[in-house]
DNA sequence: CTTGATTCTCCAGTCAAGGGGAGATTTTAT
DNA sequence: ATAAAATCTCCCCTTGACTGGAGAATCAAG
């Protein structure tokens, strides 16, 4: 059994962002001492490199937390990872193309930009027509 | 002169936004009535367009702001303009490739990716070896 | 037994760009 | 004169994933 400090040093997750997940549901309330320390199991240290796993592959703590609680009805969640994980491919997918229309848009903007037009008060900027 | 709901119809700009934008020094605190009600001179609208349009370019308010600074200091803004959209277009580059390394982690993730593969518990999820 | 390290709960704040609504006042129209 | 519409200020709420600090209690070591 481990209290938190232990766990934070060997997870690397701090002490703050261990207490936040409990709350949000992606450890179980662990067990207390009398004084109410927490008490967790060696095996949420795999748990919480989990976490850490999915999260670095851009899943919010919610998928995650999905995906713990199929875990823990004793089901395999690889299917549902799966499925996420193929999502958020899509997700990506969809945000590089609107980046790239965005990118697409300030190169026209720049096109013939000139540094020192003639003043214009109609305008703040006269290469925008604005 | 306009009264802030007449400014907020003619630009498209809520009119919590327009306050918004006082507070944050983007619009000039305009002029009141006796009775406290702000108004605006008319080209405060091409001001708040100008401001949208940036702002559809991705820029963020402050960066906006800066611009607008330098076109009430009596100069145009143009060069810096320029120099805030190319820097723009660098961190949409960046952004680009971080999400390609991400895709490209991600599917390498799902290649051999197994639906039901044997339990293990040492595993939540026998495919991620985390 | 005492000191120092660890942990506890609770509250508040961060970032960006606003939105919601209360309760009071002012302006406009009939 | 009165009702309705517009506006005012003020304060809190939103999203996501945390971080910081106060003040109290507990645990471990000498």
């Amino acid at each position: 059994m481990l209290k938190i400090g232990q766990l934070s040093l060997e997870s690397g997750v701090s002490i703050k962002t261990i207490r936040y997940y409990e709350e949000l549901g992606l450890i179980q309330s662990p067990e207390r001492t009398e004084g109410q320390f927490r008490l967790f199991t060696p095996d949420t240290v795999h748990r919480l490199l989990f976490v850490k796993r999915l999260q670095s592959l851009g899943l919010s703590l919610q998928e995650i937390r999905e995906c713990l609680v199929i875990h823990d009805q004793g089901e395999l969640p690889c299917g549902d990872i799966q499925e996420k994980l193929i999502k958020h491919i899509a997700e990506i997918d969809q945000q590089v193309e609107q980046l790239l229309l965005l990118r697409q848009q300030l190169t026209e903007t720049l096109q013939g930009w000139t540094d020192t037009p003639a003043k214009d008060d109609q305008f703040i900027c006269p290469n925008l027509k604005v």
